[in-house]
DNA sequence: TGGTGATTTGGTAGCGCTACCATTTTTTTC
DNA sequence: GAAAAAAATGGTAGCGCTACCAAATCACCA
């Protein structure tokens, strides 16, 4: 066992770890640790001199921050926990990015959470990456456990929920009105003059925000005073195979529909090419409308008309509120709609 | 300023972080703080009398490890920083998802990072993940820059290279040949009995795995005897948009072609896309190749040949790697061959 | 019954950093 | 030019946890 000269035994560091700390600096640049730290962290409490002869010595060995040891310190890892339902579902993956993007160059780290659309592992889940101390966390939805939503309120740093909007939220929130946009698309299906028309998701038993667009589009059929509702769905999760099956299932039970309004664009994209396949025209024979403008709506023929919704601008949007409250200033709102657009295109 | 009864200044905790601590638990187990710790983190070496004491008192009291505190003292914070590339490929979101499916349930987090394929902005990267004191790590890819290499190996804790397959790795190592896939397809080519191949691709400047593909593909046209070499490239990020203009490109540029190796599937799909949109026939006219295998490449007319190779389980077995070694023993293999797969269908 | 070793529990120190306060140095003011 | 204010630097303690060692308890056998 090694002892040193002071005859306290001397502690192993970890495993390979043989990394420079801030001693180290302090050491090589003549001064005490502390000033070492508040030359990175609040350089303008430094002066000039000894901050270069710091800046230096940084680089001459190579330091890099032990950011657990910060964090410990005083809170704040500059870890940003994105907790999602599904890494499968390309939307997740696209405000994924956003946040990425805008994060990563302002100095914070994406831990990714899933839940699989269960908000009891959500909750867990929130306990666990608040064992992290991390600066800021972005959820997905407002609605949540109760133990959950009380621990991120009680916690009191920023939060920011996404992909919907809701008049009450932990802390900041951006998203879509989900159900003005199921609405949005079945008034243009009417608009078009169709008037059978049917609404065809996946997973909805779990996936509320479906949920939600399906109410919209119930009401508005309702408003424009048309009565039948059909509903098609399925429980596997959304895919062009999910899509092409669906089709088929509605064209046989109900070969008097008009329109189909798809759940989403994986979904649409699959009836579309299913259809390219039989030879059913788009949309001379049924017409088809998806949700979030998935860049393959684009390329298909018929193109695909939905109503689009900027994912990645919602992730680059809500990392921004997350910085703007970290950095100390408030965002300019709390709450932002980040909008969606109908496209409309030769599918409908 | 509050002031506790032995008159020492009360430090105040972190804003809002109230949170149970290990200290909490032990008082109201009555033990001390290291018995809860073993309690937790070697249950075997705690009698079954006060384990369950603590136990209760865990649940009573909702304790959850501060993370942050464990890692400083013993290193090891379970986190695992995945360095990808890209987070606008789809590749990498599967190999992501499979490695995330894997580690969470065994308590593990994943941090992201990307490079935008940019080995300067890995090395760092590498360095500012360290300072997460992660338990281990997954690099995208076996090429680093030397200073990267060289903390990683110093760094001693198991890492994973994903995506590529080589002699020597910094510790493990799991992909696939891409010079031997790239070669499959261009030999399918071949058999088939097309003699005027191109090889499409994007940013191959600094994706130097399709440059290998691309290798691949001009040594099996070689050996076959076939000297033609068009190579068509763009430098924007793979795309259906992209495919769709590299396939025009093609066609014009050199009429006689009978089929185009793409890099991938996104320029694959969009190519058979644009196909379909001017009434080009696939394959009479041209014969079009992919590599991933896509699930949309089976759900186009006609249906993508492509080379397949499991994503999503790469993912998973990069974890299940690492995991291995995290848990002691060591990995059945420190280089594991994920294959590929070729799938001939109607589009060659 | 005492002694030996195995098992269970506790005490202490410290991981690397920063909050808070104290001290020193510099600048400003009258 | 001395006093007051401001700025720059340092000392100390501790964030919550675990490694290491020491002590206490138990099991077992001669």
């Amino acid at each position: 066992m090694s002892t040193n000269k002071t005859g306290v035994r001397e502690r192993r560091r970890h495993q390979g770890d043989n990394r420079v700390t801030l001693k180290d600096v302090a050491r090589e640049a003549g001064v005490a640790p502390i000033t070492v730290s508040r030359a990175l962290n609040t350089p303008e409490n430094v002066s000039a001199g000894l901050r270069e002869r710091i800046d230096n010595a940084v680089s001459a060995l190579g330091y890099v921050p032990n950011l657990i040891a910060g964090g410990l310190a005083s809170a704040g890892t500059r870890v940003i926990p994105v907790v999602v339902p599904s890494l499968s579902i390309l939307t997740y993956i696209e405000v994924i990015h956003g946040i990425q993007q805008t994060l990563e160059p302002a100095g914070y780290q994406v831990l990714l959470g899933s839940t699989d659309f269960d908000l009891e592992r959500e909750a867990s889940l929130v306990d666990t990456v608040l064992g992290y101390s991390p600066s800021g966390m972005i959820m997905t939805g407002l609605r949540h456990r109760e133990s959950a939503e009380r621990r991120l309120k009680a916690w009191g740093r920023p939060v920011v929920e996404i992909m919907e909007l809701g008049e009450t939220c932990i802390d900041m929130n951006i998203g879509v009105e989900n159900t003005e946009a199921g609405a949005c698309m079945a008034r243009h299906l009417v608009e078009r003059g169709y008037q059978r028309i049917a609404f065809l998701g996946t997973g909805m038993a779990h996936d509320y925000r479906a949920r939600l667009r399906y109410e919209g589009h119930r009401q508005a059929l309702k408003a424009a005073g048309i009565e039948s509702d059909v509903l098609f769905q399925d429980d596997q999760p959304s895919s062009y195979e999910v899509g092409r099956k669906l089709f088929l299932e509605a064209l046989d039970a109900r070969p008097e529909l008009q329109a189909l309004h798809f759940a989403n664009d994986n979904l649409a994209a699959g009836a579309i090419l299913e259809a390219n396949r039989i030879g059913v025209r788009v949309p001379q024979d049924i017409a088809i409308g998806g949700y979030l403008g998935l860049s393959l709506g684009e390329h298909l023929t018929p193109r695909l008309t939905t109503v689009t919704v900027p994912r990645y601008e919602m992730g680059v949007e809500a990392a921004k509120m997350l910085l703007a409250k970290l950095e100390g200033g408030s965002p300019a709102s709390s709450r932002v709609d980040i909008g969606y657009e109908l496209k409309v295109r030769e599918s409908t």
